[in-house]
RNA sequence: GUACCCAUAGCUCAGCUGGAUAGAGCAACGCCCUUCUAAGGCGUGGGUCCGGGGUUCGAAUCCCUGUGGGUACGCCA
């Protein structure tokens, strides 16, 4: 519809080409000043005439137009009131047609793009500070799915270095077979904190630390034993959470995956003439920004050495649209560095290559006076995530004995619930945002929340299923029924469901869809409390059926778009 | 010292590539369940959009500058 007045405003202002007719037209917050509005103040300067003017002689040459109601011009504004009927039947007939694949392009024909997220450490137990890049890493993903490429998930694994000399040499002399097989993460985090208290008393240690990583390199088979099967523990207790957060890797390549493959990136670095010495480490020097430093003193490898292989890895393995990291914002001038030193190495697609930060996690003071603490795994200030999501989860079985003790299977509810709350919050503002993590405020389900959105799902499913109506035939909807403000609200907004999803990708910004899926069920609440849904009048109940099943797909794809599940009833 | 990020209601934040009275939620107070799920809806109060310049017909939005907070700056990742 949009389309149609971009036309026609086309057709009436020739000096200006349809692109920036379309960038001009708004749409009004208040309906009182109409549909869409177009503003005459840039034709003021060529036209060499008020901008008020202007408006009017436009408002006159346009007339009458089929589907536009009624113009009027508010000082430079013009102020066009479309044709409810056709506005909501152009809105709603495609999201019938297409049901729950309305805006999602599953064709995975646009290409590759990769998503780095996720990437915990091995050997460490995942906590909140993890939560966040894997929860926007696999909403990108879904997100740029929906939009018609092939996403690839990397979880790039913190599993090489000289903390897994460390995590040896501490097994050795704290722990057994047994103790780690029993306890897991736990166990190997025990000691790895012991060997750093240790280490403080006993100077060799980390020297010992350091040979044992050596070995590691060097493919000694007792130390490489080790950390396979350090590694193993690790990933089943990440596949325990990733299981609970509904999150699937397609690669697991972590750091030590590229261990011997940087020796080639290092000398083709070399062979164009990039690298020099200083201080016996190997750096690329960069303009404006501080050198990249691609190995140590003593030749090992660094990270951006392991990252710049990888990009490389990945570019000649997937031909990829894009690659995308998602990691924390402290990490900008690392990705700055590395992004500019491949473009140094002569490859184009080093535009395609993009950095999302997000904001720090800190801890909640429990005397909230007091500053907020960072996490630290060693000192034990940390909320593990596992323990985050039970809360959650328990918490959402309280709620469900409070008000919905008939429940059918609430151990289901109550986790797909529970763990959207925590995914829901943590992508709800703006994911550069710091978050200071409260419990009070994590398990708050009132308001903007990810159960607000499940709520009004859940509620809208229920008022379809005891319309006992399947299928919905176009050619037997009046649209004309839905004249009122909250059901044109409504139709508004799931009818900015695809602007929302492209918006979201060219920003890389969940939380746009967060937002987004918030004011739909806003405005279906609105709906709902305004309108009797189930009435005895056929036409008009058929009608507004009609809306409430496309709104039930609409927030069913945001929620999934997040990561979150949406129950049919909670 | 240099670079990057942030600053909007008591709190947490929206505000699209500048546009018509700056919007939500939380917290506070009041109202609405004999009607389709009250995890809901409605209402009230609450703002020098950090300060100062500039560009513009028009700035919370763009540019410069100052202040406050955060982060990062060669052998960790």
């Amino acid at each position: 519809m949009k389309n149609k007045l971009v036309e026609i405003l086309n057709k009436n202002i020739p000096s200006l080409d349809k692109q920036t007719i379309d960038d001009l037209i708004e749409v009004p917050l208040n309906s009182s000043m109409g549909d869409y509005a177009f503003p005459c103040f840039k034709l003021a300067k060529e036209l060499k005439k008020s901008p008020v003017v202007i408006a009017k002689e436009i408002a006159e040459k346009i007339g009458t137009v089929d589907f536009i109601e009624k113009t009027e011009c508010v000082n430079a504004y013009i102020n066009f009131f479309v044709n409810k009927e056709q506005f909501v039947k152009q809105t709603i007939v495609p999201m019938i047609q297409q049901g729950e694949k309305y805006g999602i392009d599953k064709s995975k024909s646009k290409g590759n793009i990769i998503i780095d997220f996720s990437s915990p450490n091995i050997a460490k137990p995942f906590h909140i500070g993890h939560l966040r890049s894997t929860v926007i890493g696999n909403s990108l993903y879904r997100i740029f799915e929906a939009l018609g490429y092939n996403c690839i998930s990397i979880n790039h694994l913190g599993d090489w270095g000289t903390q897994f000399g460390k995590l040896i040499v501490a097994y050795k002399n704290y722990s057994s077979k047994e103790a780690v097989e029993q306890k897991g993460i736990q166990e190997l985090l025990r000691i790895y904190v012991m060997f750093h208290e240790e280490a403080e008393k006993d100077s060799t240690l980390e020297q010992q630390a350091r040979d044992y990583f050596t070995k590691m390199e060097q493919g000694d088979e007792e130390a490489l034993e080790l950390w396979k099967w350090f590694k193993q523990i690790s990933l089943k207790e990440f596949e325990y959470v990733y299981n609970l957060l509904d999150v699937e890797f397609d690669s697991f390549n972590g750091e030590a995956f590229y261990n011997d493959k940087m020796a080639p990136v290092i000398k083709e670095l070399e062979d164009k003439n990039l690298i020099k010495v200083s201080d016996g480490a190997k750096i690329v020097e960069l303009e404006n920004m501080p050198p990249c430093l691609i190995t140590k003193r003593d030749g090992s490898t660094l990270y951006a050495t392991r990252d710049i292989t990888a990009a490389k890895y990945r570019k000649q393995t997937y031909d990829f649209k894009k690659c995308i990291y998602v990691t924390a914002l402290q990490q900008n001038l690392h990705f700055k560095q590395w992004f500019e030193v491949i473009k140094k190495m002569g490859y184009e697609w080093y535009k395609d290559l993009v950095h999302v930060p997000f904001g720090m996690v800190s801890i909640e003071a429990e005397d909230k006076s007091k500053p907020a603490q960072a996490i630290a795994t060693r000192k034990g200030n940390v909320i593990l995530l596992q323990d985050l999501l039970n809360q959650a989860i328990q918490k959402t079985k309280e709620i469900i004995e409070e008000k919905n003790p008939n429940l059918e299977d609430k151990d289901t509810v109550a986790m797909q619930v529970g763990i959207g709350a925590i995914i829901f919050d943590d992508m709800y503002n703006t994911i550069i945002k710091d978050i200071e993590f409260s419990w009070s405020k994590a398990l708050n389900f009132d308001g903007e929340t990810g159960p607000y959105v499940q709520y009004t799902h859940a509620r809208a499913c229920s008022v379809l299923r005891k319309s006992n109506i399947e299928e919905y035939d176009i050619s037997l909807i009046d649209f004309d029924l839905i004249t009122d403000e909250a059901s044109i609200t409504l139709v508004k907004q799931i009818g900015n469901f695809k602007s929302a999803i492209n918006d979201a990708a060219n920003k890389y910004e969940p939380s746009i869809i967060a937002r987004y899926a918030v004011n739909v069920a806003q405005a279906f609440n609105k709906f709902y409390h305004d309108n009797a849904i189930l009435v005895d009048d056929q036409k008009l109940k058929y009608a507004r059926l009609s809306l409430v099943y496309c709104t039930t797909n609409i927030l069913k794809n945001t929620l999934y778009l997040l990561g979150i599940g949406a129950p049919i009833k909670m």
